[in-house]
DNA sequence: GCCAACGTTGGC
DNA sequence: GCCAACGTTGGC
């Protein structure tokens, strides 16, 4: 199984919008980045597990976990000329932008924030703590999960 | 609101 | 193929 990092602006879509979504599921639309587009056609399977990830708000962190449910297909908001999301240049018939379906698993005990991640060296080698890295989704090693994970049952107070 | 970092575009 | 200009991301 591989683990993986999503990012969401809660403005946009939130984790509380993914939970109540009808089956808690919905399609990560709308990413318009090729290495991000990759890893959605290729790699990303069924059964992988993802943190959600608030960016661009307060406490930028990660809120939530999520799994793959469907693996990557056409984005169909890339066709709609209504979609803030259009881009003519993808062809229906050669899609240009894929996305996968998740599905909410649970929020995180409490918010996980991006400084906190930063600080401790077991992490460095995550994207998302290094230094200009804009990625909007991003593997992470089954070490840094589990650590994560170990994070997450710890007070503020104890970082 | 600022700005650093990075990706994309397009002229040449 | 180079690279300047521009747009976007996203933390702070």
């Amino acid at each position: 199984m591989n683990y993986w990092l999503m990012k969401s602006e809660p403005t946009a879509f939130s984790i509380d919008d993914l939970k109540n979504m009808p089956k808690q599921t919905e399609h990560w639309d709308g990413v318009r980045n090729y290495q991000a587009r990759n890893m959605m056609r290729d790699q990303m399977k069924v059964g992988d597990q993802a943190f959600f990830y608030h960016s661009s708000c307060a406490v930028p962190g990660i809120v939530g976990m999520m799994e793959i449910v469907r693996e990557g297909y056409p984005d169909h908001t890339a066709f709609d000329p209504q979609s803030k999301y259009f881009d003519d240049k993808s062809d229906p018939a050669n899609p240009r932008w894929f996305m996968v379906d998740v599905k909410y698993i649970r929020h995180t005990k409490r918010v996980i924030p991006l400084a906190e991640l930063k600080a401790h060296a077991a992490l460095s080698d995550l994207p998302l703590v290094r230094k200009g890295n804009r990625l909007s989704m991003m593997p992470v090693s089954e070490d840094a999960w589990n650590y994560i994970l170990q994070l997450e049952k710890r007070s503020m107070a104890e970082t």
